[in-house]
DNA sequence: CGGCCACATATTACTATGTGGCCGGTGCCGTAAT
C-alpha cells in the first residue's frame, strides 16, 4: 500500500467531498487526531467550520457517526448541509427525532444499516431511547460528534438533563472516537464537557476569543424606566439590523411595539410564540424584512446572519458564557458591530432565582426509595420501568438519577439499569446528598452571575475582562494599556483605574504576586485559578466555590490565606 | 429577589399611595384529541 500523508487525504477529501479549497489549520489539527484515534475538543468561533471537522473526520473513519445536536432545527440546517454537496460525495444523512414521521425514521434507520447514509443526527433525549441504543450499538459507530457542546454545562444540570448522560452512552457504543464542538467555552466548561463525556485525554484546540471589530459598551441606570427609554432610544437610533435580548417574554413583547412606535421593523421572539410564527420571525430577520428582533435567550443558536450590526441587552444574562455567546452573533462579516449593555444591579436577582433551582426533594426521594428497593428485591432496575412506577417525565426522573449519581448513592450499569450503590444507607441520606451536589452547582451558577456583574461595574477595560473570563491575554503593540475601543478605554476609565489608586489601602511592595492563569489554593475555598488580575484585585475560579474576587490589599495582610499551589 | 397586578384605602371626584400575592428561561419527547 502506498503511504500517503494523512494530511493529504484529509485536504484531499475537503476538496472532492465537501468542496473546500483550503482547510484552516484548527480543522485539519482536529481531523487528523480522530483519525489517528484521539478524542478532541473544539472550540472554534461560528464561521470557522466546526461542521467539516467532524464531516471530514467521519469520511475518515469506518462506520457511520452520530451527531448530537440540541435542537431539530440546527438538524435540519445541518442535513441540509450536507444534501448540498450530494449523496454520491458519500455524504448521506439523516436523523431520528419526534417532529418527523415513523416512515422517514424507518428509512433513516434503514439507510445508516445499508452504508448510504454516514450520518445521524439525533438530539440527546434520543439516546435514552433503549431501541435506538441497541440499533446504534449494532452499528458499529465509529465517531460521535457533540455539536454546540457547551449545551453539556449549561442545560444538563436541569433544563435538558439528558446532556449529563451522553458519556455514558458513549461506553455503551464501545467508545467510539469523540469530537466536542462549541464556540464559547471557558476553561471550567471546557473541563466540565471533558468529564461528562468521559473524554479520553482529548486533544484541546482553542481559536482565540477576541472579536475586535465588537465595540463594547455598558450602561448604568438607577430606574427601571430610565433604562428602558435608553433602549428604546438608542436602538431607533442605530443603523442596519441588530438584536435586542430580555430577560422575560412579556418585556419583548413591550420593547417590540415601543421600538414599532419608533419607527423600526421590531419583532419578539420568545419559547412560547407559536412555531409558525417563531419560523417568520427568524426568516424575516434572515431576509432584512425584519431589521430588529427583540428575544429571550430562545433567539440564537443557528441565527446565521452575517451582518448583524448591534446587539443590544436591555436585561443582564446569566452569565458571561451567555453574554458572549449572544453578543458574538453581531458583526460576522467583520465590520464594525456596537454592544451595549443596559444594566441596573436589581436585574441581577431574576437571573439568582433562576439559578436557585434546587431538587425537588419529593421527586429524589421516591427516585431513591424505589431504586434502593428494587435494588434489595433483584439488583437492579431499568429506567423505563422506575419511571413507568413512578409516573414521572424522562426530563424529572433523569434530573434526580443524574443527582443520585454525583452524590455516588445510585449507579448506572450496563443497559441503563440502576442500582443503588449501597442498601445500608437509608433513602433520606442519598436524598440529603444529593441535594448537596445540587447546592454546590447552584452555587457555582450564582458566582457566574456575580462575574457578570463584575463585567458590567469594571472600570477597566471591558475586552481585558471578557477574554480573562475566557482564559485568554489581550495582545497589544508595546505601551498601550486596554483595548482602546470598549467605554472604559475609550473615556480614560481604564487607564485611570489601572493606576494605583492612592485613597485604596496600599498594597506593600515586597507582597506575592498573582498572574492570570496561576494555581492557587484559598486557606477556606481551596484550589483555584486566577482568572484575571486588575490593580487592586484578583478574581479566582475555585474548584468548590466558583468565582471570587479577593482585594490584594487583604491578601497582602495575611499571608497564609491565598498561595501558589505547586 | 423585584416587578406587576388587583384591590383596598385615603383623599375628595378623578387620582395617589399602600399591601399582599404571584410570576419569572431555555426544548426535547410522546400521547391524546381532532
Amino acid at each position: 500500500m502506498k503511504l500517503v500523508p494523512l494530511a493529504y487525504r484529509i485536504r484531499r477529501l475537503a476538496r472532492t467531498r465537501l468542496g473546500l479549497a483550503r482547510l484552516r489549520p484548527g480543522q485539519l489539527d482536529a481531523v487528523k487526531a480522530l483519525s489517528k484515534g484521539r478524542d478532541v475538543l473544539v472550540v472554534m468561533p461560528t464561521g470557522a467550520g466546526k461542521s467539516a471537522v467532524y464531516q471530514l473526520a467521519g469520511l475518515m473513519l469506518d462506520g457511520p457517526t452520530v451527531v448530537v445536536s440540541p435542537l431539530i432545527a440546527l438538524q435540519r440546517d445541518q442535513l441540509e448541509g450536507l444534501a448540498k454537496h450530494g449523496e454520491n460525495a458519500g455524504l448521506g444523512a439523516v436523523a431520528v427525532n419526534s417532529a418527523q414521521s415513523r416512515g422517514v425514521t424507518d428509512d433513516a434507520w434503514d439507510s445508516l444499516t445499508a452504508g448510504d447514509a454516514e450520518f445521524m443526527f439525533l438530539a440527546p433525549e434520543q439516546l435514552a431511547n433503549a431501541t435506538v441504543l441497541e440499533k446504534l450499538s449494532k452499528l458499529n459507530v465509529s465517531l460521535l460528534a457533540v455539536d454546540e457542546a457547551h449545551c453539556v454545562s449549561a442545560w444538563g444540570h436541569d433544563f435538558r438533563p439528558h446532556y449529563l448522560r451522553i458519556g455514558d452512552v458513549i461506553e455503551a457504543l464501545g467508545r467510539p472516537r469523540v469530537v466536542a464542538l462549541t464556540a464559547t467555552a471557558s476553561p471550567p466548561v471546557r473541563a466540565e464537557i471533558v468529564e461528562r463525556l468521559k473524554m479520553n485525554d482529548p486533544v484541546r484546540i482553542v481559536t482565540g476569543f477576541d472579536r475586535p471589530n465588537l465595540e463594547l459598551q455598558v450602561r448604568r441606570f438607577v430606574e427601571a424606566r430610565h433604562k428602558e427609554k435608553g433602549v428604546i432610544e438608542r436602538v431607533a437610533s442605530l443603523a442596519g439590523s441588530g438584536l435586542v435580548y430580555t430577560a422575560t417574554r412579556r418585556s419583548t413583547e413591550e420593547y417590540a411595539e415601543k421600538l414599532r412606535e419608533a419607527g423600526r421593523t421590531a419583532r419578539a421572539y420568545h419559547a412560547g410564540m407559536k412555531a409558525a410564527e417563531r419560523e417568520a420571525v427568524h426568516a424575516g430577520f434572515l431576509d432584512g424584512e425584519i431589521d430588529v428582533v427583540v428575544a429571550t435567550s430562545a433567539f440564537g443558536m443557528g441565527i446565521n446572519k452575517a451582518d448583524v450590526r448591534f446587539v443590544v441587552h436591555a436585561d443582564v444574562p446569566d452569565s458571561i458564557d451567555s453574554y458572549y455567546q449572544e453578543i458574538g452573533r453581531a458583526g460576522r462579516d467583520g465590520a464594525p458591530a456596537l454592544i451595549c449593555l443596559y444594566y441596573r444591579p436589581e436585574d441581577l436577582s431574576l437571573r439568582k432565582f433562576f439559578a436557585s433551582g434546587g431538587p425537588d426533594e419529593e421527586v429524589l426521594t421516591q427516585v431513591a426509595g424505589a431504586v434502593r428497593e428494587h435494588t434489595e428485591a433483584t439488583g437492579s432496575v431499568g429506567a423505563t420501568e422506575l419511571r413507568e412506577e413512578l409516573d414521572l417525565s424522562a426530563t424529572k426522573l433523569t434530573g434526580a438519577v443524574n443527582l443520585l449519581e454525583q452524590a455516588g448513592a445510585v449507579t448506572m450499569e450496563a443497559g441503563s439499569r440502576l442500582a443503588y450503590t449501597d442498601v445500608a444507607v437509608p433513602a433520606a441520606a442519598a436524598v440529603v446528598a444529593a441535594a448537596a451536589v445540587d447546592a454546590e452547582h447552584s452555587r457555582m451558577d450564582r458566582s457566574r452571575i456575580e462575574m457578570m456583574r463584575g463585567y458590567a461595574e469594571t472600570t477597566g477595560c471591558r475586552r481585558k475582562f471578557l477574554l480573562g473570563y475566557f482564559g485568554e491575554e489581550l495582545v497589544l503593540p508595546p505601551g498601550q494599556e486596554g483595548c482602546g475601543t470598549c467605554d472604559t478605554c475609550r473615556s480614560g476609565l481604564a487607564a485611570e483605574s489601572a493606576e494605583p489608586d492612592e485613597r485604596a489601602v496600599p498594597v506593600p511592595a515586597g507582597a506575592v504576586r498573582f498572574d492570570t492563569n496561576d494555581r492557587v489554593r484559598h486557606r477556606v475555598w481551596g484550589a483555584g485559578v486566577v482568572m484575571s488580575d486588575e490593580a487592586d484585585r484578583i478574581t479566582v475560579l475555585f474548584e468548590q466555590v466558583g468565582y471570587r474576587t479577593l482585594a490584594l490589599a487583604v491578601i497582602a495582610a495575611d499571608a497564609e490565606l491565598l498561595v501558589h499551589e505547586d
